[in-house]
DNA sequence: ACCTGAACACCGTTCAAGT
DNA sequence: ACCTGAACACCGTTCAAGT
C-alpha cells in the first residue's frame, strides 16, 4: 500500500498501544507494538526516534495523570501524602510499566511543575529550604521502590524454615495476602514518613525562628 | 581446544566477572561475559541455566556482602539504620548492578537470614508483631528507590525554567552536587522513616501494654 | 510525508561435534 | 565433563523503494 491517504500512525495512538501492550504481555517490543498496530516494525520511526523515545512519552503520559490527581490546596502533610498515593496509584494500574520506568531516569521537564508545587507546600509549611529538595527525593524513592515492591513476588510463607528462622515465619503469617500486603507496607512507611518530616518541622521551628513552638504546638 | 584438562570456568569466576563487567560497561550481556572470561558464549551454559542465573548469583553476592556489614547488637534504630545504610552502600559500590536487581525479584531465600534479624530486633524493641513485616519491607522499598536515585540524573539546574517553576529553581540552588545530592536525600528520609517508626512504637506503648510511657520516656 | 520489505548488527540459547 | 562453532529465533534500527 505505501503511503496511505490518511495516516495510520500517530504518537498519541502509538503511546496509548504502548501502555496497552505493557499491561497486556508485561513488555515492550517494537515488533509486538507493530503488530498490535497493524503496520510494520519500520514504519514507528518516522513518528518516534526509537524505543526509548516511547518510554518517555508513556512516562509523560503517567506524570500528566499523577499532576490531574494531585491537590495541593490542604495542608502539606495531606497534600504530600495524596501526591504519593496518586503517584504510586498510578503506577499501580499500569503494574507492566513499572519495571520499564524504574530503570530510566525519573527527573525529567515534565515533573517541574509537580515538584513545583511540593516545594511551594513545603517552603510554606515551614521547612527549611535547603530540606526540602531531599525531602522530595527521598519521598519519591520510597514511591517508586513501592511500585516496584508492587510488582515484587511476596516472599513465600511455606518457604521459610521455621527453625532457622521462626521469628521471621511468625512475622510472614501475620502479612495479609496479595495485593493488600504491599499497599499495607506502603502506608506503614509513608505514615512513617510524614510522621518523620513532621518531627524535623518542630525541632527546626524550636532552633530557628519559626512560626510556632513544638511543645506547645502539640497540645 | 575443546575440553581443557582443567577447566577454564566455575560459577565464582563467572559472578565475580559478571560484576566486574557491569562495573564497567554498565550492563551485562553473554558475550560480552564470555570475551571477559575468554572462553566462547555457549561455554558459559555449562556451568549456569542463564543470563538470568547469573544476575541471581550477582545479588547473593550481594546480600552477602550486606549480611557482613549488618551488626545488630544495638538499640533497633541504630541496627536498622546501620542495615539501611550497608544495604545502599552495597549497591553504591557496584552502581551498574542497580538497574539490573531492581526489575527482578528482592525476596529470595537468602534474604531470610538479614530479615530474621531485623524482625528479632524490632519485636524486641516492643513493635507490634503485626507491624514489623511491613516496616521492614517499607524500609527496603526506600533503600531500593534510593539505590535507583543513585543512579539517576539530577534534575538541571539550569533546565528549570525561572519564571515558571521559581520555587524549584531555588531549591535546586540548594541542592549540593554530585553523588552528595543523592546521598544527603537518602540521609533525610532515612531518619525521617526511622523517627516514624519511633512515634509508632511510643504510641504503641501508650494504648497497648507496652513497657514505658511515651511522655515520659521521652524526658 | 508515510508506509513496506529487505537488510544489518546485535542478543540469549541450543545442540551436535570434538576431546 | 567441558569447550567450540554453527545455527536459531529473536531484538532494535536503517534505508532504499514505492506512492
Amino acid at each position: 500500500m505505501a503511503r496511505p491517504r490518511t495516516p495510520l500512525l500517530d504518537r498519541e495512538r502509538i503511546v496509548r498501544s504502548a501502555l496497552r501492550l505493557v499491561d497486556e504481555a508485561g513488555d515492550l517490543t517494537i515488533p509486538a507494538l507493530a503488530g498490535v498496530l497493524k503496520v510494520s516494525p519500520s514504519a514507528l520511526y518516522h513518528h518516534v526516534t526509537g524505543r526509548a523515545e516511547i518510554v518517555a512519552l508513556m512516562r509523560a503520559e503517567l506524570v500528566r495523570s499523577i499532576g490531574e490527581r494531585s491537590l495541593w490546596d490542604r495542608p502539606w502533610d495531606e497534600a504530600l501524602g495524596g501526591w504519593a498515593r496518586a503517584y504510586r496509584e498510578a503506577f499501580a494500574e499500569h503494574p507492566g510499566i513499572i519495571r520499564l520506568l524504574a530503570t530510566a531516569p525519573l527527573a525529567e521537564p515534565f515533573m517541574h511543575e509537580l515538584y513545583e508545587r511540593a516545594v511551594g507546600t513545603l517552603e510554606a509549611a515551614g521547612f527549611a529550604p535547603e530540606d526540602v529538595m531531599g525531602m522530595i527525593t527521598a519521598l519519591e524513592s520510597f514511591i517508586l521502590g513501592s511500585a516496584l515492591d508492587l510488582v515484587a513476588p511476596a516472599v513465600m510463607v511455606d518457604a521459610v524454615d521455621r527453625v532457622a528462622t521462626p521469628r521471621l515465619a511468625d512475622a510472614l503469617a501475620a502479612v495479609p495476602a496479595g495485593r493488600r500486603r504491599a499497599d499495607q507496607a506502603f502506608e506503614v512507611g509513608l505514615a512513617a514518613l510524614i510522621a518523620g518530616y513532621r518531627t524535623l518541622l518542630a525541632a527546626g521551628r524550636g532552633r530557628g525562628g519559626g512560626a510556632g513552638d513544638p511543645i506547645s504546638d502539640q497540645a
